[in-house]
Formats: C-alpha cells, structure tokens, sequence
DNA sequence: CTGAAAGCGCTTACAG
DNA sequence: CTGAAAGCGCTTACAG
C-alpha cells in the first residue's frame, strides 16, 4: 500500500474521537451521536478515506469478489472468449451495486488447470463465491465443488452434469427445437445437422432434442460431428451434399461451421435458401457479414451473466440457491433460409 | 471465510511449534531448522493449509492483483469487448506465474465510471497495480494518475496522449503506412479511407499517418469519417464512389465498416479485387467470412497484453518504467487487394 | 534455532 | 454515547 494512505487512526485523531466511533460513524452503525457521526463523515471525505480492502476483508470475513477462471483456447481462433466477454459484462453489472469485482483467472491447462485454481481460492478464501464456466465432462470441478460444499459456486452448464450442485443451465433443447419446427414450418422434411465435437455435452443435448423434435413431427435428419472451423463446416456439408437423400435444410452449431457450409454450397452452384437453407447456432458479426446473411440462433449471453450474478449474491447472502434455465434462445431471420421450392 | 478453514495457528499446534516458526518454514526464510522446516511443510500440505488471502495482502502490503477496467458499450455489438479479452489473456499469462490475478471491473458509464473505479482501488489499496484502456481526449484518467505518482499503472493507448505516465503505445501510425506502402506497391496511387470517429485518438493517428506517407509515395487519398457500423462503411463507400476521382483501393478502420464498404462496391457491380481494393483494419472472423476474403491488418493482442503484464510487473518491482511500443502490426494478404487493372 | 510480541487496518463485543 | 481491548491470519523484527 501506498505509504500516503490514510487509515481510520488518521480520520479518528483528526475528529478527536476513537476509532472504534470512526468505524460506527463510517458504517452507519449505532454507537455514535449524530453531532460525531457528521463531523467524521465529513472529515473522512475530505482526507479522502477509503477502508482499507484487506484490512476489511480480514476483519469481516467478506473480500467482497466472484472468482471466474477462464480456459482459453492455445488456438488463437477469433472470438474465442467472445461468450465469456459478454457474460462477464452481465455478471459485472449484477454485483456492481454491491461493490463485489470480478476475480479473474485465465487458464490455457484446461479444466485440470481450472480445478486447481478454484482449489487455491476456496482454501485462500479468495473469494467469496465461485463462477464456473465451460464444464467438461468429468470436470474435476464437480468433484471440487461436491467436496466443498461450504463453498458457494454457481455452474453455467448443462443441468445433466452438475446434479446436485446449484447450475443456470443451458436452453440447448429448447433452442434445438425451435429451430426444427422452424424448419418444418418452412416446409423441410429432410434436413442435417453440422454439429460440435461429441465431447461437449451441449453437442449430446443439442442431438438429443433435435432427434427428438424431428421425429415428433415426421422428419429426418443426419448429424455429423466435427471441429469448430470453417474447413469442417465446409467438409462436413459436401459430404452431406454428396451423400443419399440430399436435405432440403442444415443447421450448423457454430457461426463458424455455418460459413464453411455456405461456401460449399455455393462452390456447387447451389443457390441459398432457394435450394437450400442454412441456420447456424452461435450468431455473430460473421452471420451477418456472410452473403447471403445467416438466420441464426441468438442467445443474450449478458443476460444470461447477469442472472448468474444475481443467483450468486444470493448464495452470497446465505440463500439456498437450486438449478435455474437461462434465458430461451431467440431465432433471428436472416437471408439463408426460406422455404422449400 | 468457511469454517473449517485451517489456519498457520492450526499448523503450528500440529507441529509442536510456534507460529512464526510456522510462517518462517512456509516461506522457505531462514530461522528454522532443516528439520523443523520439513515437519512443518508436511503437515501444512496434509492438512491442507493455504495462507489467507486477505491476511497476507494486510501484512505484507501486497493484494497480488492487477486492476482493471473495462468500458462496456451500451450497444451490444458483435465483437466489442474482444480486444479486451484478447488483452486479458496476455496479462493473465504474464502475471499468472507470480500468482496475481486480475480484479475485474466492467462500466456502461464511460471513462468518468472508469475513472472513479480507479480512484477507490488507489485509496482502498485494493491491487497493486492498473491497467487502463481505451483512453480518450482530455480523459479524467490521465489526471488522476497524475496526481498519484505512487500508484503503478500502465496505459495502453496512444502515446501522444499520456505524456509523462507510462506507456504502452500503439503502433498505428506504422500500420497506417504499412498499409499505404502495401497499395502503392500494387500500383494504387488514388485511395480512400473510410476513417472511424474523430473523437478517437488512434483515427486521428492514422489519419496523420496515412496522409504523410501518401504524400510521400506521391499517392493521394480522400479520408471520410464514420461509425462502426456496416451502413456507416456503406454510405461513406457509396459516397466515394459516386465522387470525382473514383479512387482504387479503399482502407477502412474497421471489419465491420470494410464489409459494409464491400457490400457496396459489390452492389454496384463492382468487381473486388478486379476494379477495387479493400483493406480492413481490424482483422477478425468476420474478414475470414466475406466473400471475398478481406486482406486485413492484424495485430496479435494477446502480445500486447503479455508485454503490459511484464512491464506492469516491473513496476510492482519497484522499477521505473517508460514508453514502450506495441508489437508490430502484421498485414495478412487475402482476396480483397491486388493489383490495379 | 526458537518463541513471545507487536503490527498491518479494520470490526465488534465489552465495559464505562 | 464513547473508549479501551481483543480479534481476523499473517509477517517480522526482537529477545532468549
């Protein structure tokens, strides 16, 4: 610290009281007169004093910051973190009036890494609460968190994997719905679906709801699984396009893949959406610079941070907190899709 | 902080010794035997222990967090915020190994939120040093760490702006040549710009920079001024176009403007590279989406935020630090530029 | 080499 | 209403 700081001895010598009452006075307490806690008051502000952050967090127990530790991609791929951006401004617009910050860790060690790091915090007491994003699969996170229930943490997740422990889940199913019926509104009986890596559970949530949904209403749909990158979306689509009964309609689970699906079909000649129609999951600038545009599934993502906030000064405040879903996806239609000739 | 909390005084009982006998084994300092020193460290991992966060920032006068914050815009923009995490990742990676964190604060209000954010973190002694980013003209910023000489902090900005306080500049003014050598080389001599607000510094950087190397090479070039919107790269393209001296190649400040601009040219019949040229500023997805692919510069952020992480740890060591440059930009040549007809 | 003590800046029962 | 005191968990001169 600073050696100019001042400290509440300073505030209390300077109004000729104790410092006991200079605590009272500056938190509102009873235990001083109104005529001290004045004259303190304002004596504080004019020395400019502001509680000292550690002596505080010491003494009350609270340091008052959301631990959040990011895995970032060694693959530099453009708006990698653009979720976890947006999510971030929500979550801090959430604890801002309570004068909570953000503790932020980023790990490029995966959930292994992560693990570890929330491990630090909670036997540290670094922070008063934990968000966790980005969970895998026997995330040993789960584990962490199970051990550790004195520990509040919230899991932005699939509600399959988190059981027990407090989770904002995803509306992937929701979302895989309604794009189907949208598509069979349009008229498509016959579509595909680009999607994720099989590693990642929103991929099986996502396969799971869009089977369902399609058999519901009579259609049919091949999945293929892949990486997010554009040569994937472009592999993966003329593979599709090459292959039996050519679908009228593809849904691609990223920006990403959708571009690459797009330029494949164009490659061919195929006139989108006249021949075919293409929606793609994560909208983004790069839906809306593609030509034609994307229709593409859109999520607030700061809403959906913000809510995670809310839940988590909750906890904070000793609330039991249970599984909330996000905030439903919202289809946004654009040039790609129409309905079938 | 939980109950079942372990602390030093659990590990002294443990261990048949003192407390600071204790602290003095933890943190490898002379004063205890060999022996003593690995009873102590054994028990201390058995059971667990982690030094408290807040009692080891009070003690030792040092909160091992970087302060940061960032300036939400209100709007919602694809791609805004991506800078910042871009910049986060590289600091996180720089001061990761020292074990700091980040403190995160994001504010829809502007520079003046930012700016009292800052104040309280310098008074609270909440981090140990700050980071600041996206500075303006006349920024309150710029004086209030002017007036606290003590508290380390590092802007990443526009050197022309934050004479005295130490810096991490950017290298626009190169890149805007770099850009203008780039067309010259293909045989543009007429340009365009489709500049981002004249409120920015860096608009202003580059402008300067784009008109001193023009004239330099002998080129001329016609600089219009705008948001960044793709309407915004529209318009002013439009505007350029239907103008006297219809310029061959275009630069514009942003991804999003030269995929407006693009649009445009396309619209008219207009063929890219062929009868025009584009460049855009900002490199991202969105150029790797267009059709066709924009020729962009790019600058690799998470560089910049490694090195202001290094240099913000220096000055946490005491040392005094100056101005240093941004790593260069890097022009990544795709389908959008070639040579004039 | 080791322990008792004071201190970091704040909060909070506890006596006057 | 007010002050002296103990405590949060750690570090660090200071005596033994």
């Amino acid at each position: 610290m600073a050696k100019g700081t001042i400290t509440i001895a300073d505030v209390a010598k300077a109004s000729g009281v104790s410092k006991s009452a200079v605590s009272y006075a500056l938190n509102g307490k009873p235990g001083v007169s109104e005529e001290t806690r004045d004259k303190v008051l304002k004596l504080a502000r004019s020395m400019g004093w502001k509680p000292n952050s550690a002596a505080k967090s010491l003494s009350d127990a609270c340091t008052r910051s959301i631990g959040v530790v990011l895995m970032v991609a060694d693959a530099e791929g453009f708006g990698s973190g653009l979720f976890a951006m947006d999510c971030l401004a929500g979550l801090s617009k959430a604890v801002d009036p309570r004068d909570y910050s953000i503790v932020l860790r980023m790990t490029a060690g995966g959930a292994a890494a992560a693990c570890r790091i929330y491990g630090d915090w909670i036997a540290s007491g670094k922070v008063d609460a934990h968000l966790i994003l980005g969970v895998e699969l026997g995330d040993p996170r789960l584990a962490l968190f199970r051990e550790h229930p004195e520990a509040k943490a919230l899991f932005i997740s699939q509600r399959e994997i988190t059981s027990g422990l407090p989770t904002l889940y995803s509306s992937d199913d929701e979302g895989a719905r309604m794009v189907v019926r949208y598509l069979h509104g349009l008229g498509h009986r016959n579509i595909a679906r680009i999607a994720g890596p099989e590693e990642y559970v929103h991929t099986l949530a996502r396969d799971n709801a869009t089977a369902d949904e399609c058999s519901k209403l009579g259609m049919r749909c091949t999945t293929l699984h892949g990486k997010y990158m554009a040569e994937t979306g472009e592999r993966l689509c003329n593979a599709i396009l090459d292959f039996g009964h050519r679908p009228t309609a593809i849904i691609c689970d990223t920006d990403t893949t959708a571009v690459g699906a797009l330029h494949a079909a164009l490659a061919r000649g195929i006139s989108v959406p006249e021949d075919f129609s293409i929606v793609a999951w994560d909208d983004s600038a790069a839906c809306v610079s593609a030509t034609p545009t994307l229709t593409a599934l859109h999520r607030d993502v700061r809403a959906i941070g913000l809510k995670a906030g809310k839940m988590l000064l909750r906890m904070i405040d000793g609330e039991t907190v249970g599984d909330e879903p996000e905030p439903p996806y919202r289809l946004v239609e654009r040039a790609s899709t129409g309905p079938v000739a």
